[in-house]
Formats: structure tokens, sequence, C-alpha cells
DNA sequence: GCCGTTTTCGGCCCGACTGTTTTCAGTCG
């Protein structure tokens, strides 16, 4: 059974007590919840851990007490629960889908299910339009019950970041625009950097506020209005966003940057830290001794809580607060530090542009380096190139160096087989400036087989980077079952780097495993897996990954010079 | 149900908006 799994039972049984044990106890839902969503983010495998170390090594899992862990332990030795088999018995699934209509918590679900008794979200919808219902539900309740209805078929779902930042930054320029604004800027999720973005958070100071948000409302992207009050207010863009604003004075505007720059579990963590002073935190400012504290910016926040300032990449409550307040925050590593790119496609294989274009391109982005990483032969596909073709390349590569300052690496893309054997004969590679490796195939083995399989390609002395080392593509394909431990203390024992994909489509590996593979003393390589010029400029977004796997300047290859990277001095 | 540099019991983040509540509960971020 995977951590995904027991995470996911714990969700279930978090999402039958919400409504049927609200009243009693709301806390115990939070625990649940909590319990799942640190066993979800975890980096071990808790199975293997149960088999090694007994039951010990549940105990020792934060948020996870003398209860969820007999539960857990139940699941592993019998994959059932029987504590949730009698919850689902007490309680029709379908009435823990209503949660999922904007405007119903627990307990409108609770009416809807047991008063209204409607079986499922369609059957509400129907009887609500039918007219059913007059006696339970006030005529405004039935018409929101109507609207979320239609609101939530309307929602896309998440966005990647480069699917979200175009719309954030026409927002934000249109509530800039106005005569009564001060400032604006989007926060939230998209301001943190994550991978995918759910809603758009959008923040502003103003002596008018009122004015704003009704002008807000009416802007010609607007097609739903949520809510619309004093000083906030929330709107369903066309494109299926939710859009959140929230307006305040001029001289509380750093409050609110960390208010709403999150994450939920940032601000409960920071919340919670500030209880111990005495100090109560909201997106107004600080109240300490009835006095309210009012700040300017973020960085006036923390430090009133004797704290540095957390960069918004690191508010994921994953130890930047410990951290913040023993000032041993890292220095992120930013766009700038980079001097090259480390994994290039050229029309050799798969790439759309020329080697001569490649040096062109870069040389003019300032970098000193960049490695033509063409696919190798077993990817057909992507005309792969075979010795042969290396040898040719070669010729081409020399040619095009004479032209130009920037030091282009002959690499490849090899491709690492179901059998764990590279593509290309060793010969060869030893006679490349730099080699990537990658799995491109055979995505499903078993965990073990695939572990192997990727071990052997970290344990041959020519292989620099791990290419895309998780193989999830954000949407469509999940990563495969590795052992993640076991993969880093190799790289790290053969400085063997593990890459960051700036492609905004995969980002892998993942930021939270970046940080794990840290402090297992692993070095990245921040590459953008170009096809195309255009490509070159989506490192900001593996930059992103780096900053929120926490990552310096120091810990990543393709930051230092030539010789250091081609010597591995790193 | 979890957890502890004031606690093994009594807490568990904070405030705005909406509705039918004329003083507050439910929901949300």
């Amino acid at each position: 059974m995977t951590n995904k799994e027991i995470a996911h039972t714990l969700n279930q049984i978090a999402k039958i007590l919400e409504i049927t044990d609200v009243l009693k106890n709301r806390f115990r839902v939070i625990a649940y919840q909590r319990a799942a969503e640190n066993i979800g983010n975890m980096t071990e495998d808790l199975s293997t851990l149960y088999h090694e170390k007994g039951r010990e090594a549940l105990d020792d899992l934060p948020g996870v007490g003398e209860s969820i862990a007999q539960k857990i332990e139940e699941l592993l030795n019998t994959k059932k629960l029987k504590y949730l088999q009698e919850l689902k018995k007490e309680i029709p699934v379908a009435e823990a889908n209503f949660l999922d209509i904007p405007g119903v918590g627990p307990k409108m679900a609770v009416k809807i299910a047991k008063v209204f008794k409607a079986k499922d979200i369609d059957d509400l919808k129907k009887r609500l339009e039918a007219g059913d219902g007059q006696d339970i539900f006030q005529d405004k309740t039935r018409r929101n019950l109507l609207r979320g209805i239609e609101v939530m078929a309307k929602l896309t779902g998440r966005l990647l970041t480069t699917e979200a930042l175009p719309i954030a930054e026409e927002v934000t320029k249109r509530v800039r625009n106005m005569k009564e604004t001060i400032q604006a800027d989007f926060v939230g999720s998209l301001r943190r950097s994550k991978e995918t973005i759910g809603d758009l958070d959008i923040v502003a100071t103003s002596k008018e506020p009122k004015k704003i948000i009704d002008k807000f409302v009416r802007l010609p992207f607007v097609d739903h209005i949520i809510t619309q009050g004093q000083t906030k207010s929330t709107i369903i863009h066309w494109q299926g966003v939710q859009i959140d604003l929230e307006i305040v004075p001029e001289d509380e505007y750093g409050s609110l940057l960390q208010h709403f720059t999150g994450s939920k579990e940032h601000n409960v963590a920071l919340r919670t830290f500030a209880q111990t002073q005495n100090k109560s935190v909201s997106e107004h400012g600080i109240k300490s001794k009835n006095k309210l504290h009012k700040f300017k910016t973020e960085k006036g926040v923390y430090n009133f809580l004797g704290l540095d300032y957390i960069e918004p990449e690191l508010r994921e409550n994953r130890g930047e607060i410990e951290a913040a307040k023993n000032h041993t925050l890292p220095k992120l590593i930013t766009l700038s530090d980079i001097k090259g790119d480390l994994h290039v496609h050229s029309d050799w294989s798969d790439g759309l542009m020329s080697i001569e274009e490649i040096a062109t391109h870069t040389e003019k982005m300032g970098y000193e380096y960049v490695a033509i990483s063409d696919h190798t032969v077993g990817l057909g596909i992507a005309n792969g190139l075979d010795e042969q073709d290396l040898v040719d390349r070669q010729k081409e590569i020399d040619k095009v160096q004479k032209n130009h300052k920037i030091k282009l690496l002959s690499a490849v893309e090899v491709n690492i087989k179901a059998n764990g054997q590279l593509d290309i004969k060793d010969e060869m590679l030893s006679k490349l400036d730099l080699v990537v490796a990658s799995v491109h195939a055979s995505f499903h083995q078993e965990k073990e087989v695939m572990t192997a399989r990727i071990l052997s390609a970290i344990n041959n002395p020519n292989v620099d980077i791990i290419g895309h080392p998780s193989g999830r593509i954000i949407g469509q394909r999940e990563s495969y079952e590795v052992d993640w431990p076991q993969i880093f203390e190799a790289c790290a024992k053969t400085k063997t780097a593990l890459e960051i994909s700036a492609f905004p489509n995969r980002l892998d590996l993942m930021d939270y495993l970046v940080q794990t593979a840290k402090k297992a003393g692993v070095k990245f390589a921040i590459s953008t897996d170009a096809h195309h010029t255009n490509h070159f400029d989506l490192m900001r977004y593996g930059i992103a990954v780096a900053r929120r796997g926490w990552l310096e300047k120091d810990d990543v290859i393709n930051t230092g010079s030539l010789s250091d990277l081609i010597n591995k001095k790193y």
C-alpha cells in the first residue's frame, strides 16, 4: 500500500466525519486531514518503513497519534479499515460530494442529504429547478445553491503557472489603473511560484476600497459575482478561474501581502508561533497588549515576530519559521546565477534549432556554456542519434564553435533502457563533455525494478545528470514508482546531479523532493529541455522549483565556471 | 484526534461576507 493510498483513505475518513461529526468535534476532522497531508508529502515509503521498524515508524510521524497509527497499521496489514467501512455504512457516498458545491459546508450538506433527501448533485439541481424544497430552503438559498452548481461546472480546475500568469497580469493591471488604487499586486500561490494555481489572489491599497470593488465586479472578464463586500470581493473569470480581491489602507499593506500570499499552512503556523509571544496576527496587523501594530512591508511583519524575512517560495510550513527564528534560512538561487543550459535539443534529433542558432541565441543571453544534448538511437520517434551520428555531429559542433565565444558542450540525452543499460556504448559516452540519462519508456515497472534501473545509470561513471527524474507530466502522467532515498544516496555518492526540468508541464524533480534530496547532499542541474529558441526563457520556472526546494547557488552545477562543471568541482 | 520552554487536559488562526440571525451561525480564504 502506497503513501498516497494511505493519505487518500485518511482523507475519506475526514470527508465523512466533516458531515457526521462536525457538531461534536471539528478538530478531529482537521487531525485526519493533517495526518493525510503529512503522509502524502513523505519521501520515504511508509509501508517499507513499517516493515523495517514496526509500530515505532508510525509513532514518529507528525500529526499521527495513538488512534491514527493503529488505523494505518490495520491498513498496512490487511489493506482494509473496519472503521472506514462502518462510516461508509452510516452515510451514503454521494452525500460527501455536496461539499464540493461552492458555498456548501458541512451543515448545508447534512440538510441537503437528510432533510431535502437529494440523491446527488444532479438530483439536487433538477429538483431545485422544478421548484422543490420551498418549505426547506429560503428563496435566496435555493438560488445560491443553483448558482453554486453552475459555478462548479464552470471552474476549470488548476492552471499551469504559464496559463495563470497572463490572466493575473491583466487583472492586476486593470485594478492598478483605477484612479482610487494606490498600489496593487497579485499574491497567493502564483506569487509563491507553485507549479499549479487553483485561484488568483489580488491585493490593493486605497482610501476608497468600496469604489474599487464596485468597478472590479463590472470588469468585462467577470462571469459571476460570488461576493461583493466593502473591502473584498470574489468573482469568476470567464476562463473559469476564481479571483479574490482584497483592499486595505496603505499602512496595512505589508500585513495584507503576507496574509494573502499564504500558504494557509504557513499562516496557521505563523499565527500559532505568534501566540507563544501573546501576539495575534491578521491581515490588518499584529495585536500585542491590545495595541494593533501596522506594517507597510512584509519584512516588518516577520521582523516584529523576531523572524527573518521569509521569501514567498518558502512559505509552505516546511521548516521555514524555525529557520527564520534561528537565522538559518537559505540564500535562494536567482535566475542571474545561471551560467548555461545543460539540456538542449538541436535539429540533429527532434529540436527545431540548428547548432548555429543555439550558439547565437544562448550567447546573446549571456551564457558561458550550453550543452547540445540530442536524443539517442533508442528514441526512434525523436530521430535519436547513434554512435556514428554523434561523430558526424561533433564535426558540426567544432565548426560552429570557431565563430563563438560561448562553449558548446558535446552532450547527449541517452535513454536508460528497461534493463538499466544505456543505448550508447560507454566508449562513446566517455568522449562526450556531458551525459544526461533519462527514462523514456517502460514507465510502469515495479518500484524495485525502476529503482535498480535508475541506480545503474547513476552508477555509470559517464553519466553526469539524470534527466526529468520522476517522469511525471502535470495533468497527463503520474510519476513512476521510485525509492527516492536510495536514489538520493547514490547521487550524492557518485556526484550525479538530478535535473530540475524547467518545462512548465514537467517541473521535474518536484520541489518537495528537491528539498529532501538537498538534505541528502545531492546537486542539481536546472535545464529547459529546449527544442526551440523560445524555450530558453523557461529557465525562470526551473528557478522557481529550485527556490521552493530551498536551493542556493552552490547546490546547482550550472551556476559555476566551465572548468568547475567539466571537472565536477561541485 | 493531536499535542506540550508556562500544559498529559484544554486548547486547536483570524476576520469578512452572507443570509433572515435583530446579535449570530455558516462558509470561506
